[in-house]
DNA sequence: AAACAAAAGAGAATGATTCTCTTTTAATAA
DNA sequence: TTATTAAAAGAGAATCATTCTCTTTTGTTT
């Protein structure tokens, strides 16, 4: 994601433009592995040597109840964030923390005709997302 | 699950057996809501006044680490617990931290079949599970 | 009953995250 | 361009869920 385009995604949000927010935004985009606060605050270091580390959990926060990223559930109590906003599912290694985005139309469809016929009683779905667990092997 | 019940699960994974993993196992079973160990700590200090925080943590650990109970996936901090092995999702509010299981056989038939022609590259799926998004209603 | 190692207890330590208060800054209006 | 305003950042402290450490207790086996 280039800065013009986060620079507008802010602004459509109504978030003040601030270098901090955009590295932050742009460090969880380019950041394998769903990235913690910790990873992201490294990266940001290089090119904002002085950031505070309450910025960056302040600005996630605010990124993240904007809906401009993603937090991605996991067994930890570390919090991890997702940039992808499209809809896609994790692949998540039994054996490690790595967690990977895994799109497949034709399983969304799937799923989406399933539960448009399907009624869970008391509940409404608003979105379906698979968590696929598995083994991640050597490539 | 019964006292008896859940005696012999921790003789069955070589653990040994103690008040405190009976009551903590118990309390996993009984509570809804996929509780967190705040939660299962004061129900346990019902029966269990002087058990200690460390070690309800301990042997929630344990049991995890064993297989007897799981952990849950979310996006908070707070780790959070279920005593249900068999195969089953969770519906997640996603205005609350609310989450209730929910098993569909059906669903687990469709997913095994497109999975079993579905290759992933580089990852060897062990179980699918899904995060159904959305709101309970008033019941 | 003795032995042994796992488990519990108690309180301290850890660290991810949030709070608090002040200063800075981005955006807007004039 | 300047002034204003409210949002945002900074800095360090506080919070709290969880883990650590060391000692004692306990469950299980012989």
């Amino acid at each position: 994601m280039k800065t013009e385009e986060i620079r507008r995604s802010l602004v459509e949000k109504g978030l003040k433009v601030t270098p901090q927010r955009i590295a932050v935004l742009e460090a969880v985009t380019i950041l394998n592995n769903h990235p913690s606060a910790d990873h992201i605050i490294e990266y940001i270091r290089k090119t904002h040597p002085n950031v505070s580390t309450a910025t960056v959990y302040k600005v996630l926060d605010a990124l993240a109840e904007n809906g401009l990223i993603k937090r991605v559930k996991t067994e930890r109590d570390i919090m991890r964030y997702d940039a992808i906003l499209d809809k896609h599912h994790h692949l998540y290694c039994s054996e490690s923390d790595r967690i990977e985005d895994y799109s497949d139309e034709q399983l969304d469809q799937m799923l989406e005709d399933y539960f448009r016929r399907k009624d869970i009683p008391g509940f409404s779905i608003e979105d379906v997302k698979l968590q696929i667990i598995g083994k991640f092997r050597q490539t």
